[in-house]
RNA sequence: GGACGGGUGGGUGAGUGGCUAAAACCAGCAGACUGUAAAUCUGCCGCUCCUUGCGGGCUACGGAGGUUCGAAUCCUCCCCCGUCCA
């Protein structure tokens, strides 16, 4: 799922993302709520209708902001207080409150309000963020089954694991939430600090335990060398903004590693990003002309390279499809990693 | 011919006796980015040496002299540039 946090993929437009084969965007429960409001996107018909995307759209709750925004907010077991990034306001989201947002948005799919916390982290306190994160479901659950009842909602809502890298925690939370029933599960609160083997650990630890015949989802995650291990593991859905933040900031990725796309190495390099990649981007433009793009700070540059990148990831994506289908994932998955590491030419 | 104002590292431009290899910004070079406060952030950015250290040497604020323990900063002359007056 490319991230449009702001009802936005930054940088494409919602045809190009229909283009390039996007079938799901996420998109952010706290920043909307800010920004325009969610009323407002209610009263213009809705999120798909507001943002014209006509396919799926999954909204995070804004358990994210209580990581990213920790020196903004505080939080209570009611819920978090933010102190609004744009105004300064003082604004309350609870578990509740981020249903009711996501009701009004009509997204798809709405994640329930978790407490993401960065790793490591001490036990104790991971327990008690899992703890708060387990009765924020049960109440965000009971929230939108009354709220599905009243409105005849075309919407799934998902649980999040947390217990940041503790292996019985992890358990724990899972074990909680599938008391709750949901329609899908995520994992969330990893590739927040920890390295990347243990992320795979904690996400194994949990991935078992979860329904598999229910969508299994990890969240904000990764780069384009660790999808396959991911997905071997059995996740089903991801989300990242790497692809699109990245390539604002000239990181282009390839089939054989990252192109810094403003090293003076390419200032007169006539090829493609990625002479094996059949996008948009890499059929038209030279790495030349992309590097004079970035250099000269023009919105182009963005465009081009995200467009260029999410292409990536959804090849990427679509070659571990392939290789599920043909029985060869665990080939793929350390060969791609090989390639990757490789770095371009 | 005269009167002012000014000449600083690739650029713009601070600095008016020591804490200055010289602020800041730009350009340049390299790097980071994982449920987006990110078109953002970080590092390097005179030359050179090595036992890579808050290390040594050299060169540097238009030019040449001078004052001073010490000068981008003060003095003298010269050369440029701008504005104005003749």
């Amino acid at each position: 799922m490319p991230v449009g946090t702001a009802a936005t993929v930054k940088g494409l437009s919602q045809s190009a993302l229909e283009d390039l084969g996007v079938q799901i965007l996420l998109c952010n429960t706290y920043h909307l709520f800010l920004r325009p409001g969610h009323e407002l996107i209610r009263q213009m018909g809705g999120l798909h209708e507001f943002m014209s995307w006509p396919r799926a759209i999954l909204t995070d709750s804004g358990g994210y902001q209580v990581f990213s925004l920790a020196k903004l907010r505080k939080i209570t077991d009611d819920g978090v207080r933010f102190r609004s990034h744009l105004d300064g306001s003082e604004q309350l989201l609870t578990p509740e409150k981020a249903v009711q947002i996501q009701v009004a948005l009509g997204s798809d799919i709405a994640m329930v309000l978790d407490e993401c916390i960065e790793t490591p982290a001490p036990r104790n306190q991971a327990q008690k963020a899992l703890e708060r994160t387990t009765k924020w479901a049960q109440r965000a659950r009971a929230f939108f089954l009354e709220q599905e009842k009243q409105n005849d909602l075309a919407q799934m809502q998902f649980g999040i694991v947390q217990g940041a890298t503790f292996a019985d925690l992890r358990r724990e939370s899972a074990r909680q939430l599938l008391e709750l029933d949901f329609p899908g599960y995520a994992v969330g609160g990893l590739a927040v600090g920890e390295p990347h083997e243990l992320t795979c650990e904690m996400a194994g630890e949990v991935i078992t335990l979860l329904p598999s015949d229910r969508p299994r989802y990890l969240m904000g995650v990764g780069k384009p060398e660790q999808l396959a291990d991911y997905v071997s593991l059995g996740i089903d859905m991801m989300d990242c903004v790497l692809p699109t933040r990245a390539a604002r900031h000239g990181c282009l990725y390839t089939g054989y590693g990252r192109v810094l796309i403003r090293n003076a190495r390419y200032a007169k390099d006539p090829r493609p990003i990625d002479e094996q990649c059949s996008c948009g981007v890499c059929t038209r433009y030279s790495r030349g002309y992309l590097r004079h793009l970035f250099s000269a700070d023009e919105l182009l540059a963005a465009i081009l390279g995200t467009h260029h990148n999410v292409h990536f990831y959804l090849d990427m994506m679509r070659q571990i499809r392939e290789a599920i289908a043909f029985g060869n994932l665990a080939k793929f998955s350390s060969d791609s990693h090989e390639r990757l590491a490789a770095g371009p030419s």
